[in-house]
DNA sequence: TAATAAATACCTAGTACGGGGTATTCTGGG
DNA sequence: CCCAGAATACCCCGTACTAGGTATTTATTA
């Protein structure tokens, strides 16, 4: 309602949607805000190519949709949502990802995202996720429905596996150390540790090693 | 978008330089395409999405530089180059690639390729590959060189694993500890750890977390 | 036969991991 | 309002791994 009163009386560049796009892909990045230049409800209102600038621009400006890539290198596209969200509740959250794993789609959703687009859907699947989210609705390209449907018919697939835990299972799998994970996560050693050890007992692994055949297994790398 | 493509098409002058654009991800290719829409010296003649659709196109149309992904579905962008250099041995091939594995690097050079970008490079890497290639030279986005210098301050290390290395790569990744593998191989635990170092440094690896994901990826397991 | 690569074995040292605990917030559901 | 699960943090201790070496024996091959 606030959009179409401003859409009489100003021009159009106030009442563009402004979007936040975050990929640690520049050339996705620069050529998805190609594909969307064009556009006249929306702009590209800012870029960031890793999770530090994302969340910087997001203290900074306001933004009305985050389009944000799920894997990246120093955050995970979860971390992101969750601090747009606490500076902006409205914000409408698109993800963009290249993985359709079932317990990244759980995850995501938990975290109450608006929609979820696969990079290898064609970029009408991203206008038309625009387009819903800007109405206040939900859209996830087939695929994601399709697992959606999936887990629905299968709730004893439930992983055992806190979403904590899956998070810091991808760290160990790309060969980040205890202290590391520490650091990117901004917790204490001790709880890494703490978590590779619940982790470890879970799963039934032993080592980092049968932990990583197990990641492997079960496409959560 | 394909309103885009068809004005693109049908844009050409004589002596654009024809692309084959090839990417599992759609969004990718799709945004790339459109980047280069705007370039007056080159179009962008087709996409494809699978190694089989672009094997089909380099069949039936003739391209000029072929600009690929490595990782694909289906094949591999280096058979897609093959195929490439064997039906028009002066296309120019360009390798968009997300990773910057020194072993895959390494093969596609040996295939010849005249240009490597990475995905997270901005896309005037790209840019200023095309503009390369057409003039005949190669070039190689800043990473990519980094990993060649390397390579070429420690030439033996071109060194491929041998048997025994194999051999104890894939106890390793069953999770056999360097005790167990001594007990196995009626060897010393100090040979194994020998091996195990010189396996670490011939893959480049830092620990046994990442040669797992290494043999996984090299099929070694 | 001389050179080379591969496989074997050992040394020192530091760091990280694995297994056993305990304990304190914090949050969501009943 | 309380409880369970999740996430947080710390303790000890022993083993395994990482990183830098050196050195011998056995094939292979130029």
């Amino acid at each position: 309602m606030l959009r179409l009163f401003k859409s009489m009386v100003t021009n159009l560049a106030v009442n563009k949607s402004r979007i936040l796009l975050v990929d640690d892909h520049r050339i996705l990045l620069e050529g998805t805000a190609s594909l969307l230049s064009g556009l006249e409800d929306y702009e590209v209102a800012a870029m960031a190519s890793s999770g530090k600038e994302a969340m910087a621009l997001l203290k900074s400006q306001d933004f009305d949709i985050l389009v944000t890539d799920y894997e990246l290198p120093d955050f995970s596209g979860l971390d992101i949502i969750r601090v747009a969200h606490s500076i902006n509740p409205d914000i409408r959250v698109i993800v963009l990802s290249m993985h359709d794993d079932p317990s990244v789609v759980r995850e995501l959703l938990q975290a109450n995202i608006d929609s979820f687009v696969l990079k290898n859907d064609a970029h009408s699947s991203l206008l038309r996720a625009l387009e819903k989210v800007s109405a206040g609705k939900k859209y996830f390209s087939d695929e994601i429905s399709e697992i959606l449907v999936r887990q629905l018919n299968s709730p004893e697939e439930k992983s055992e596996l806190s979403p904590r835990e899956t998070e810091i299972i991808k760290l160990i799998v790309r060969d980040f150390s205890t202290k590391q994970i520490a650091e990117v996560l901004f917790i204490s050693e001790k709880t890494v540790d703490t978590h590779r050890k619940n982790i470890l007992r879970k799963t039934g692994c032993s080592s980092l090693v049968s932990l990583v055949n197990y990641a492997h297994a079960h496409h959560l790398a």
